[in-house]
DNA sequence: ATTGATATCTTAAACGTTTACGAAATAATA
DNA sequence: TATTATTTCGTAAACGTTTAAGATATCAAT
């Protein structure tokens, strides 16, 4: 490996002035710079990020921390597209990612000790279980993190607006005609809580009543407990005239289950779903569902992170609510 | 942050003995190995991993490049349930995951000088442009590489084995009674032309001619695509019984496009995906298609790389075939 | 008692950077 | 001209490890 050290022997300088050099520092002359510079390219120089790591304390690196202890994860539309542009956006302003994990080398370690060891300079987490006392040792040190869909004292989160989301889904759904409105929700997390809240908040607020039995739990991206859901549903003395479903594709779940019985979607029952993934629009009828701006939510994450680290000093931790868009398509009938 | 030093302070040794006895090195007694750890523990000791690497030259640290070029890459569920599965086997093996970009701080660099530059014990090439002449570069290098469904010299491979499940699925299809059989293949990579061949190969083997316009192209994860060739093929005069389609995303497409035109699957023709994706599963119809084994794939791309790092003079480049599994589900009629 | 082997620990250099500080040369100012 | 400021470069230490080589002590064997 071809060191600064080789580049100083062949220019006839310090190791000093090519490491200033090749840092564009303001005390080195300008023709010396371009001699170093051409040297360091002839002689194929890299810069070796330990060395610069263990002198600046920082790394240039930030650490992701995705699970999949439920059936989401990467495995989710949602969550990988997040990623993915999370990852480019980190890539345009110079930084890497690595996946935070458990243990390195033969030494389990948390989360944080991983963070520390790899000196990663900050992290984003979504997708994991947010009670984790691991998590909550990383959300609690002074590294700059960000989360996704949940909030912690101090951090900046990402917000999908599933407040205002369900709000627009319902106002739309009710605009359509419908009264009798069921929500099968997914398994209990902050998410889910503003979903639920919204949509009782919202049908409050129209004037629709919601009996007891018309709002189920299911599972998120599991089709199977959506049909059960659904099932109980559409065997009530008085179903509800539309159903909203967890997600998009559990959604298929739902309307698999409506259209064994013999219904006919929307001609005789309506269903909406959630998340606005590509599968929702190649589906026959289209869904009508809430498209999260997951591209938006992976940028910001990157941006509000990157800002943080390198303006410690100013950065104000915050809220980001990234509104979604309601996709209307042919699930809910006008009645 | 405490070091070595602090803990030899405490303990009244050299900081080499320190080393030593954290690593568990031979040549340090039973009870100073002892002490030390316990001291260790107390000032709550984390190694530094650029010290570390900076020395040994190693980074427990595997670079991974998947890009999102086509409508593939990290969005597709086969894609990112590798990469999910690679990143967990690899993390039980002691490495970390990060991925491979083109700039790090306000430097540009391909994709090798990244992997230099960072010190990557190896990588693994997934979904990419195989003939960019970046993508070369690094696998000629000296690294250890392994790609996922292409093969290079040198390297090891892991493959799904998309031969054998093509021939598979077209012998199922043909016990079930089929002669006409069409096939809509996506975009031209070393994977479709394999799929295509193993097609031509077992029809021939079967005594099925396929006329020439059987077989259409289209793009892979790409709804519409498929759905304007399966319209294609509908429209022919004398139509096939039986349409292999690019994937099961793609499917959907075209199983829209035969419901749109009154027909009804299987009863009037029978399709085919490919992927075996949560989604073919919950289809109704359930669809019928070939599973690929993500799980396995992942693995196997861990473990061959991670030995083929710790015992670089012994390992063996090799072709790892990982077999599909035919999932029959309901959109191949028995004639 | 001398030698050699073994066990245990230390010394010191090295990995490739960055950076505070100082030195020398040059230019600007009084 | 003498002084001060500016520009440009070098010195040397530091970051936290690892490791080859050496040192010391212990112990067994001759």
């Amino acid at each position: 490996m071809v060191s600064l050290k080789d580049i100083a022997e062949k220019c006839n300088v310090s190791v000093a002035t090519v490491s200033k050099a090749m840092n564009d520092q303001s005390d080195i002359g300008k023709d010396t710079k371009e001699k170093i510079r051409r040297a360091a390219e002839e002689l194929g120089y890299l810069p070796n990020s330990a060395a610069r790591m263990l002198k600046t304390k920082h790394s240039n690196n930030i650490g992701v921390l995705f699970t999949d202890k439920t059936n989401s994860g990467l495995a989710h539309e949602y969550f990988s597209s997040v990623l993915e542009n999370l990852k480019s956006q980190a890539e345009l302003r110079g930084y890497d990612i690595t996946f935070i994990s458990q243990n390195i080398g033969n030494q389990k370690m948390s989360y944080l000790e991983h963070c520390k060891y790899r000196n990663y300079d900050g992290v984003v987490i979504a997708s994991v279980d947010y009670y984790d006392p691991m998590v909550l040792e990383l959300v609690t040190s002074t590294l700059p993190v960000v989360t996704i869909d949940h909030v912690f004292n101090g951090k900046t989160a990402i917000l999908s607006d599933n407040v205002g989301a369900v709000e627009e889904l319902v106002k739309y759904i009710y605009q359509q005609g419908h009264r009798k409105l069921a929500f099968i929700h997914g398994e209990d997390t902050s998410v889910t809580q503003k979903r639920l809240a919204s949509f009782y908040k919202t049908c409050m607020e129209l004037g629709i009543e919601v009996p007891e039995n018309y709002v189920l739990s299911a599972l998120y991206h599991d089709a199977k407990s959506t049909a059960m859901a659904t099932r109980r549903l559409l065997e009530l003395p008085d179903p509800p005239t539309c159903i909203m479903l967890p997600d998009d594709f559990s959604a298929i779940g739902g309307m698999n289950v409506i259209e064994e019985k013999g219904l006919r979607i929307p001609e005789d029952i309506s269903v909406a779903g959630f998340d606005g993934i590509l599968l929702s629009q190649v589906l026959r009828p289209k869904l009508t569902t809430i498209k999260q701006d997951s591209v938006l939510i992976g940028h910001e994450a990157a941006r509000h992170l990157i800002d943080w680290i390198e303006n410690p000093k100013t950065y104000l931790a915050s809220q980001v609510l990234i509104p979604g868009k309601l996709l209307a398509g042919q699930t809910v009938k006008c009645l």
